[in-house]
DNA sequence: AACTATTAATAATT
DNA sequence: TAATTATTAATAGTT
């Protein structure tokens, strides 16, 4: 614009350079807040040295407020925002996987300890008493099962014993008076294969 | 600049401030442009007109880098960044806690089918397995101990009745000498309280 | 949209 | 770094 026309091209000299860049840079500024006012825009503009500094302008409100208009106006989210909402979708998706995998261990654990399958969440502490309860559940209602056969076989051996006992008793009497019929004999020699071993019942 | 200085208001006849946007915006960017070039300057240039329609320039690169590059040195996220950054940080949060409460419960199932405390970690699959095969050991365990204990007692039962037959011919045998002796009573009468349920059989 | 008179921007110089 | 100046570029008003 003076003293010869430029090369659209980068301006080697560095102190050249950075001149034109002071000079150009305020020109532009003003030119954008010049276009606003006139024209009644809304104009954000960055400028980002090659050295790293940053100038910016934002006419009507913050450049925040105009990059999210932009973003807004531009279509959606950008890059990063569409990556975390991902991120976010995909830990949603992960929670509620998990969360049905916690249910279903649940109904597992119902199911095992109440024989029948329930509805209805439990806390983790919830299950912990429930786990508990269950061992002392289970080793109350094993006890009594157990106890209450364990109690029918030791009377039926006892009347066992008793009619054994009797029949001795009424064998003695008849072999007073008919000599040994071999009555007892036809009763006590019936195989005995199943004894059930005390381990069974330790519960 | 030229034909008159300009005012810096808003022009208020709409043609003319129409026009002006027009000529104004594309000078601007053609600066951008230009001061981006010589100078080795990264800009973002955004212009929305007075109707919403809006013009973007982004020179080095995409306007989403250069915003991302311009939050970051403005000194950090803004507010939607840091609340979706939150929200990932719940979320995983979440997912932990899920993940440890599935644990446990895996370790409390394996605690109860096998009895002891294990460790590894179990897919839900296995677990699924893992719970089949339990219901099927468990009725298996249950159903032939049942088996052996209902064994016994019917044997024991048979053996009363052959027994009691057996006293009842000794009886009859002895009445038919002696008259009633009331043998048999003594054995008989014995209380009989404990009567095994059919229902207790039902695994 | 093209033209042009005029102002504004700015490269080179001091 | 800042002011000056010669020159080019931008553009307001006009056609």
């Amino acid at each position: 614009m003076a003293r010869g026309k430029v090369q659209m091209k980068r301006i080697e000299n560095p102190v050249h350079r950075q001149v034109s860049f002071c000079k150009r840079r305020a020109g532009l500024l003003k030119k954008a807040k010049e276009l606003s006012v006139l024209c009644d825009a809304e104009i954000g503009l960055i400028i980002f040295s090659s050295h790293g500094k940053h100038y910016e302008l934002a006419t009507k409100g913050t450049m925040q407020g105009l990059i999210e208009k932009y973003v807004k106006s531009t279509g959606g989210t950008d890059q990063a925002d569409q990556a975390k909402g991902k991120q976010i979708l995909d830990s949603k998706k992960e929670i509620n996987l998990l969360k049905h995998e916690i249910e279903l261990l649940q109904k597992g654990l119902r199911y095992m300890s109440t024989g029948e399958a329930g509805s209805g969440t439990m806390t983790l502490d919830e299950l912990h008493v429930l786990e508990k309860n269950l061992e002392i559940w289970i080793y109350h209602i094993r006890s009594a099962k157990m106890e209450i056969m364990f109690k029918e076989i030791q009377l039926l051996r006892n009347k066992e014993g008793i009619l054994k006992e009797a029949n001795g008793f009424l064998q003695q009497k008849i072999d007073e008076h008919y000599g040994n019929t071999n009555i007892i004999q036809m009763v006590t020699n019936i195989p005995h294969p199943l004894t059930i071993q005390s381990e069974i019942y330790q519960f």
